[in-house]
DNA sequence: GACGTCGCTGAGAACACGCTGAGGAATCGT
DNA sequence: ACGATTCCTCAGCGTGTTCTCAGCGACGTC
């Protein structure tokens, strides 16, 4: 068990101060996070569908938390999000629940109440690690219908080729390493080799060569594999 | 949707005052409300199962709101609970949340509020469990009635194989492992193989077949069954 | 340029998965 | 009581899938 692959949370404020604090916070709680200023990067990074969860705040420059939520729902972008606003206003929250919110906080907020309201959100969408559409370039994987498309084109693919995709996929940017990818595909038992890793990013790569997106699992010498939005 | 079942809701709370407003309120929403004024007679009535959500005051005589809820979910039932607390106390809220609660109400709150958080939480259990009639492609399932037709022409099914098709129906789109549908169709209790859901399902395509709607149960292998409109 | 390491791939054996026909037990309707 | 219906198990078959192995090429280092 050497690098998991955490729960990943979204942690979008346009105060660097609020990020670096919630940042830091969340980490030491054992959990990736990334963090975006503004609307527009919010959208971009949370309609991938990589997070666990996402923790938005209302005021934004550039597109409001608002928006962003709704054209996320709109996209069939499932991933729990807690709206966070400044000052208790009932009408927002209200508006905030109705558009698709799992939760809501009001700033200031003790760390105690987010990290409850994380581990509520996160505890009901459950061991499902959320069912959305993951998208990455021309890449679609829709979780709920197991089906992966690429410019339109489905890919067949067999139950380990599609969860080695999703993992890869999941982890979107980084290098995960053949052990991280044995202990989350093919679950902890030390049963396979490393081989078995080479083989079936072969496979994957054979089949999504076939419609065009032959270059999107890479290689990282020495150290494991990595998907790319190019 | 035609004769649909209200969505029922249980409200908990010592004071007659707020259990008459709240009931008022969401009685005017089309829900059809119970209300219990103690914590025991909450637990027996909740144990039931038959809500689609519950209004839990914290401060109750009797037994807490902490307690039963603690209770309910320790006998699995899982009906969602949103808690009502008196004053704002952060731990409160923190406990709650992580004993199960899927949301969280400060006294005093405005209706608005109430009925976002309600929706919110009815919405992600899928509350929905509307009746009338489920139609996909030329499918048409009346749940009142039970009753399958494909294209005009009736489809007679054995129970078991009904509520095969409407649970695949309902999930429509979605993939459903057969250890899904086990626990959908054939109960938790059961011990039955996984070999009865596939006996079944050959069952239902023959019968689909024999109307020309043979190819709407798709195998996904390795994972389970889909329905879809084509 | 030689060597060791790392990653890729084709071949093939073992296996798991899903489908089906047969049949037994229980229930229902007449 | 009788057949019809329904529910479920079982065993067998064909096929897709998984995984190992061995050989080979690519890369980096000295």
């Amino acid at each position: 068990m050497l690098s998991r692959v955490n729960t990943r949370v979204l942690v979008v404020d346009d105060e660097a101060g609020v990020r670096k604090a919630l940042e830091r916070g969340l980490r030491a709680e054992g959990m990736d996070v990334v963090t975006a200023a503004d609307g527009p990067s919010a959208l971009r990074l949370a309609r991938t569908g990589t997070f666990d969860a996402l923790l938005l705040d209302i005021m934004l420059p550039g597109l409001s938390g608002y928006r962003v939520l709704q054209r996320l729902r709109e996209e069939g972008v499932r991933t729990p999000v807690i709206l966070v606003s400044a000052k208790d206003g009932e009408i927002d929250q209200a508006d905030g629940l109705d558009l698709g919110a799992d939760g809501y906080l009001v700033k200031p907020f003790s760390f105690v109440v987010l990290r409850a309201q994380l581990r509520a959100v996160l505890r009901r969408t459950g061991g499902d690690r959320a069912r959305g559409v993951v998208r990455l370039g021309g890449l679609e994987i829709d979780r709920s219908a197991r089906e992966v498309r690429f410019d339109g084109a489905t890919v067949a693919l067999s139950p380990r080729e599609y969860a080695l995709l999703e993992t890869l996929a999941r982890g979107a940017g980084t290098v995960l390493t053949k052990d991280d990818l044995l202990a989350e595909v093919w679950g902890d038992e030390r049963a396979a080799t490393r081989n078995v890793v080479e083989v079936y990013v072969g496979y994957l790569r054979r089949k999504l060569d076939a419609v065009g997106a032959g270059d999107m699992v890479r290689t990282v010498r020495g150290h494991g594999y990595q998907v790319t939005s190019g």
